[in-house]
DNA sequence: ATCAAATTACTAGACACTTAGTAATTGGGA
DNA sequence: TCCCAATTACTAAGTGTCTAGTAATTTGAT
């Protein structure tokens, strides 16, 4: 099942603090949201079988289920499914050609490829 | 404004067979759809300013005033503004570590990269 | 044991997306 | 000129998103 916007921002906060309850998904949202409302995302979530909860004093506390790394690859192939005719390889030169990398970035990257290219297929 | 699923369904009949009508587009989609969605989604795009039309007898010629590469940027942008802490290095970095690439398409990135190299800042 | 604060369950409204139908319009061909 | 087929304008229903309120529950503290 696909996020939207939002509930990224609810899983960004599980990943980055581990499980939390809903409180703190309240305050690691900076608050912006009605406590319900964080509440009602994590419910949808759960739904969406992107959370686990386990039920700890009065409170639950939620875990992410779906990992920041699966959640990426999903996006990423969604969009190359989406926008270039399905092809990983015309993203990566897309963004290559058109869009600005700093001098460090490139260097990684070439490193990375370099590395790759001995066991490709 | 942002273009949604369907609608860049739509962008791609324009973008591939250029500026057409509604018929067209309908045709295009593989009349997947009725051909008054067609023409509502035609009309939302205008709206968003992503299309313009031009009377032509009596019916309305649509051409794409978003461009494909354009969209595409968006896309990537918003992406790694989401899910990669808005840095489009490190949403390539994850493509080339975690992704599928053929050998071709690697040899390709090399040389776009050993190009941009010189020129970088 | 009681109470108050925290938490949850339930409900709902505003908006956008997706789809499509109905009725009105219009212009090209007979 | 007149008509019909194509096209458009308008409307709307169903679903999902985003937000949040109200009422009920629960448990930790006194």
């Amino acid at each position: 099942m696909r996020l939207t916007d939002r509930e990224v921002d609810v899983m960004k906060v599980l990943w980055e603090r581990g499980a939390s309850t809903v409180a703190e998904v309240h305050a690691g949202l900076g608050g912006a949201l009605a406590y319900t409302t964080v509440l009602s995302m994590l419910r949808t979530l759960e739904r969406k079988k992107a959370v686990t909860r386990v039920k700890e004093g009065r409170a639950h506390r939620y875990a992410a289920r779906l990992e920041r790394a699966t959640t990426q690859r999903r996006a990423i192939a969604a969009m190359a499914a989406k926008l270039f005719r399905g092809s990983l390889g015309g993203l990566l030169v897309h963004v290559v050609e058109h869009e600005r990398l700093s001098r460090s970035e490139i260097a990684q990257l070439r490193a990375l490829l370099e590395k790759r290219r001995r066991k490709s297929r």
